[in-house]
RNA sequence: GUCCCCAUCGUCUAGCUUGGUCCAGGACACCGGCCUUUCACGCCGGCAACAGGGGUUCAAAUCCCCUUGGGGACGCCA
């Protein structure tokens, strides 16, 4: 059995974005399952609009996201002597020419065509002029006009398309720098590629490229061209769809593992099975299950795709990816026991690590701010006695244990005669300064009993500093 | 305009290959309820779809055709 090779290339004129993430990721994923390789290839030769930022932003996303390659980064931009190579080649065999129109020329050949009822296409005009390499001549590749292209889509099915439909497009620009469509083919034919899985909007060059092995006398990859990420307006994915880029979802607290989950269902299912670890997906992911629609991207499900990430995650391999978010507040991160700890509490109350980190922030601080709303419905004059006493029996406590804990509330609960919910929350404000937050008992668990302790007592300073004691 | 692709709940999808087990299943969102020291988690329940029209067939979400709708491509971008 051969081995699967799959690549994924990139240009490098912007960020990597969910789609291009996508279809990373299939190619990665599919790869890995057949125990094949998986090739990165950035492709640079759009000069102009090429940079070396994208192209590092890509990669960092890439690995974020934990897509490792086997091969490369190879620039096409360092491979023009290889292309160089093809294009005489097909020169030589009659496959390709010289060509020297102008725009305006070219572009009344379109209008021609356009006004016939057909495609904007080259009419051919210098195919049989043998023109030689001239300053600013092109070169174009002879196409096929007689018959039909089929290509043999493993996720589409065969499609047709008659050549009649196809020019002579330009396969080296006018600077002697070779266009897309020649060097994907010469990329995958020197790199060995055997699959190749892309997106959808490349099902109209493959005839282009197809005539182009068949020109070279190679047998041309497998395809598969997978259906297209939209915006909720049902266009194709752009900045106007808000964030797209993988490191704004990075940014917004998002796991790599959620993402990739969420954009390999996207597309691609298993049976009624959402929820996937990394290791799951390269077992069970092949291109037969694959779907031929175009999808809709929802960040809805995404965040809950996500929530369900972070709790499934162990905290120590959650703490990771948390500190950053951390750090950015200016917190500690180095005690990552507590981290851990912290984790635990509040893993199934956030959605994103953002959620996390401010759920957290109560953690970390020594002085407590009180919510307004929270300290007025529960530091009412009434809690202050059993806070107090409250207060008076944890420090008591030799053990600060989970029993001797419940035995002191049952303590204040009876000399109260309050119910567990009345001391709960006035202490739970104490605590963490919001009427929303963990539970108290695990709450109180991390904190340990000085914590506790000196939070208790600033809260009870703060209610007799701020409520007229009207109740005796 | 021309060519190509697609079409199941609002969204992602299962089912379609090998018609009947589907008055269509799961998930997100939404709405109820339970649990409960808050908020969540969890659990239970609800709402909600085979684009339309023709065929083929005893029988069609599943096969065929047309219409409509959506997307993509037509670059010295990739």
């Amino acid at each position: 059995m051969k081995t699967i090779i799959t690549r994924f290339p990139p240009s490098p004129t912007g960020y990597l974005h969910v789609g291009g993430a996508r279809t990373a990721l299939f190619n990665w994923l599919y790869a890995r399952h057949m125990k094949g390789k998986f090739i990165l290839r950035i492709e640079d030769t759009d000069l102009e609009r090429s940079t070396k930022a994208s192209a590092d932003a890509i990669l960092e996303s890439l690995e974020w996201l934990g897509i490792d390659w086997d091969e490369g980064p190879y620039f096409q931009s360092e491979r023009f002597d290889i292309y160089k190579e093809y294009v005489q080649k097909l020169l030589d065999s009659g496959n390709a020419y010289y060509c020297t129109c102008t725009a305006e020329e070219i572009e009344e050949m379109r209008k021609k065509a356009m006004a016939d009822g057909g495609k904007p296409k080259y009419n051919g005009k210098c195919r049989n002029k043998k023109l030689g390499k001239t300053g600013n001549a092109v070169v174009r590749f002879a196409s096929t006009s007689a018959g039909t292209t089929v290509l043999k889509d493993v996720i589409k099915g065969n499609i047709q398309f008659k050549n009649t439909e196809l020019d002579d497009f330009i396969i080296v620009r006018s600077d002697g720098v070779p266009t897309y469509n020649l060097a994907v083919v010469v990329d995958d034919i020197t790199m060995g590629i055997n699959t190749v899985i892309r997106g959808d909007d490349h099902v109209n060059n493959t005839p282009r490229q197809i005539q182009i092995y068949k020109a070279l006398g190679v047998e041309p990859p497998a395809y598969g061209h997978v259906p297209m990420v939209l915006g909720n307006d049902r266009s194709r994915l752009s900045k106007r769809h808000g964030a797209m880029s993988v490191t704004a979802y990075r940014d917004m607290g998002y796991l790599p593992d959620a993402l990739l989950n969420y954009l390999v269902r996207l597309g691609w299912s298993y049976g009624d099975q959402e929820f996937f670890l990394i290791d799951e997906l390269i077992e069970k992911f092949t291109l037969d299950n694959i779907g031929r629609s175009a999808g809709i991207f929802d960040q809805e499900k995404l965040l809950s795709l996500n929530a369900d990430h972070i709790k499934a995650s162990r905290p120590n391999k959650l703490v990771k990816y948390w500190q950053p978010f951390l750090k950015e507040r200016g917190l500690d991160t180095d005690d990552t026991l507590y981290l851990e700890k912290i984790i635990e509490t509040l893993n199934t109350r956030s959605k994103t690590l953002i959620e996390l980190t401010e759920g957290a922030l109560f953690y970390f601080q020594d002085e407590i701010s009180y919510e307004e709303k929270a300290a007025k419905k529960n530091f009412k004059p009434a809690a202050l006695k059993p806070l107090k006493l409250l207060c008076a029996h944890i420090e008591a406590i030799e053990e600060f244990n989970e029993a001797n804990l419940e035995d002191a509330f049952k303590k204040v609960m009876q000399s109260c005669e309050i119910k567990f919910g009345k001391i709960a929350q006035p202490l739970r404000v104490a605590l963490t300064g919001k009427a929303v937050s963990p539970g108290i008992f695990e709450i109180m668990h991390v904190l340990g009993k000085d914590a506790v302790i000196s939070r208790l007592k600033k809260a009870v300073i703060f209610m007799e500093a701020s409520t007229p004691p009207l109740s005796a």
